[in-house]
DNA sequence: GATGAATGAGTTTTCATTCAT
DNA sequence: CATGAATGAAAACTCATTCAT
């Protein structure tokens, strides 16, 4: 509630905060979460903690809107109704590049993306108002229905089951990805990017688009080869 | 645990227990879901509980073997060695549609499927014996091995990958039909069958297959026409 | 709420507990009390009170409910349709000697008269159901009711009023008797019987029953000379 | 403590905190009070509580002290010792019909009278110093010894336990007045304060005293008839 | 003179688990 | 077999108070 309060603090302290949070979070979920265990890594009086945000929600909720508020920042900051037909699928693809190449030097977007997967189970009264979700909920929306002006995306299913899906299948893909990360060399990881985007295609695409999906940029070159890799679980 | 003395029980009394349980496993989780409500639910005493099974964390991994079981015998319940290049997906189709008009029935299947959107994450060490995501893991990854065999399913990805992301969509469409199952007819939903079917082919079949995709049963509109778009993704 | 639970414990126990509260909540008001303390005095584990009782309200209302059983049992347990005009206030005084001999001999009347003083005032919706104070209530009503029957009680004010006022006065006594206690010998204590007796029939009495006023029994003999005791506080 | 310091502050700022904290204080008591929502309320910051007080207390006895002062002036300024055996209950009756017209126009009264039926029981070491109460009853106790001295009080009782009666009756009676506010026309409450006067008097009037007890200005109705009942008592 | 930051000890309540019977 | 009693540890949260600026 009281942001300015909290935005206000040495940075260093809050960094140290909203890490352990997020970690925390991310490791037991919202109501397995321990404030005792988060104020502990983040050497932090609990009465501290209750200065900054009114309660366990609010920090929550605090961090999500500040998680989303940078990735919206650095990712998803672009807008959807300058895109065209032509450009419409390569932005998109760099724009998942460009995010993967951010959570190869930064562990903050780990820990959010591993957040990501816990928000569709909250307490309820909660999940409403979970912004983080809510806020990559509408961004896609957006995206998919300027898509379909163009014509790029597929019109024949209900909107809610196709954003739906699509997150899913991001959340899928991330969590992948997180798993195997470090099996991965970096070079490995971007080259995932082409055929991790190219799920979307086939999944989203309009008839008429999907025969030039030739992934375009990186593409999935690391191909037949290498597959028995990632056999492992 | 102690396997034979849970299963001596009182038939009614199990159920009730187990009911509790998944329904309090699916809202909160594993970490969030507190056993003395699960008892209060169940009418049942504490340590008749701690008679049965040995923790918290052997409810749980009861309780999923439990439902595998179930799940695996009515659903399931086929030998993917039997399927051929015609059969497979009519087949698997077909299987999906059982398990809609299961849950048309059966509250269990609703809770169950709620609790395997939480199996991603549990306390470390837990994961691992987490014997419902695993059973349904591999027996998706049989299947999905059995498509290769028969070329109809695609060889190009990591297999852990298509996996995960099968199950994401899956659980994605589960969840869409939950939500709005009050909005449809019972004609619409099984409709909508062959509509989530397709987007499971569009993710997975070969490319040589794709053109073959009609999909049987499904009052799918927008379906035949779109159908070659696949062929060269 | 579950009654039962509390009653089957060892009487011993469950007096040390019961001590502890009333004293606590006598000292401190509902409110200010600490059940940190009542359990550390009573020597009982945290949980345990949680065992028998769901909350402190419960605890609370638990422990006038005792109360209220056993005073009625001992003190009030007389039927007001039984009394004559010419019973009626010498039974009613009798009742209060009864009280205050009682008191004389053991300490939980005491605490239990320290704990009606903060009864008007308690959480809102919690002062609704306090039983104590409202059987106190009903009972002193019932009497009044009779006397008034009976043409000993006067008519001319509001029942509400009446009723309030006695309890007040009562209280005042109560507590006045509490603080001098220990300056009293028993047999002071006795005499105090006619003298706040008389104040109670002076408030309540009919115009046609005061002039017969002479306080029956033990009277207020210690009269005159005694005052200057008292002066202090 | 430090009077000057908080007597310099805005008049505005002062009123709020003074409300707020007695708002609070008359629905919690003292132990249940809590600084933090009493500055809440003021929207005040809590170092400057700090900074015009010493503490919990502090404030406290303060706004006791302040509570008295005005209610003294406004009240209870009148010199006992100027009174007769003649004006002795007449103006007492003003008096209290002065604090009825007051309530009636300054819900600080009302808080202040809520306020007071905690004052019985604080902290120990606090109660002594508990000025408001002290104050309220050194002046009884000074008006009464007054009428004593005239020979209409009477003189047969410990002079506490007079004082502390008829504070008592006091008290039940602003309460009742409080309840019943809204079912009463101005007229009737107006009405009432003969009906209450005629309590004290009963309580308290020397037996010579009670046959001339025309309650002056009250249209109380059994009014007149019922005096001389106190002949004998 | 005035305030936001910071806290340790406290609050009530719930947890999963053990044990004696 | 079955269960009520009992608990230590931890949960989220609030308290009155201090201190550096």
């Amino acid at each position: 509630m009281n942001r300015t309060r909290f935005e206000n603090l040495d940075e260093q302290k809050k960094e140290r905060l909203l890490d352990s949070a997020a970690e925390e979070f991310a490791e037991h979920g919202y109501e397995g979460a321990s404030l005792n265990k988060i104020l502990e890594r983040a050497g932090m009086s609990k009465s501290s903690l209750y200065h900054y945000f009114e309660d366990k929600a609010d920090l929550f909720m605090s961090l999500t809107e500040r998680s989303v508020a940078i990735l919206m920042c650095e990712i998803g900051g672009f807008d959807p109704q300058a895109l065209t037909a032509e450009s419409y699928w390569p932005v998109l693809e760099g724009r998942v590049r460009r995010a993967l190449e951010l959570s190869n030097r930064n562990t903050w977007y780990v820990k959010l993306g591993r957040m990501m997967l816990r928000f569709r189970s909250l307490p309820k009264g909660m999940d409403r108002s979970n912004r983080l979700y809510r806020a990559a909920r509408s961004f896609v929306e957006a995206t998919l229905l300027r898509g379909q002006e163009l014509g790029v995306v597929r019109t024949d299913l209900p909107q809610s089951l196709m954003v739906d899906s699509a997150m899913a299948l991001g959340e899928a893909i991330d969590a992948w990805m997180l798993t195997h990360w470090d099996d991965m060399t970096p070079e490995e990881r971007l080259a995932m990017v082409g055929v991790n985007f190219e799920l979307f295609r086939r999944l989203l695409a309009a008839p008429s688009e999907v025969s030039s999906a030739a992934s375009p940029g990186g593409g999935f070159r690391a191909g037949r080869g290498g597959r028995e890799d990632f056999k492992k679980s």
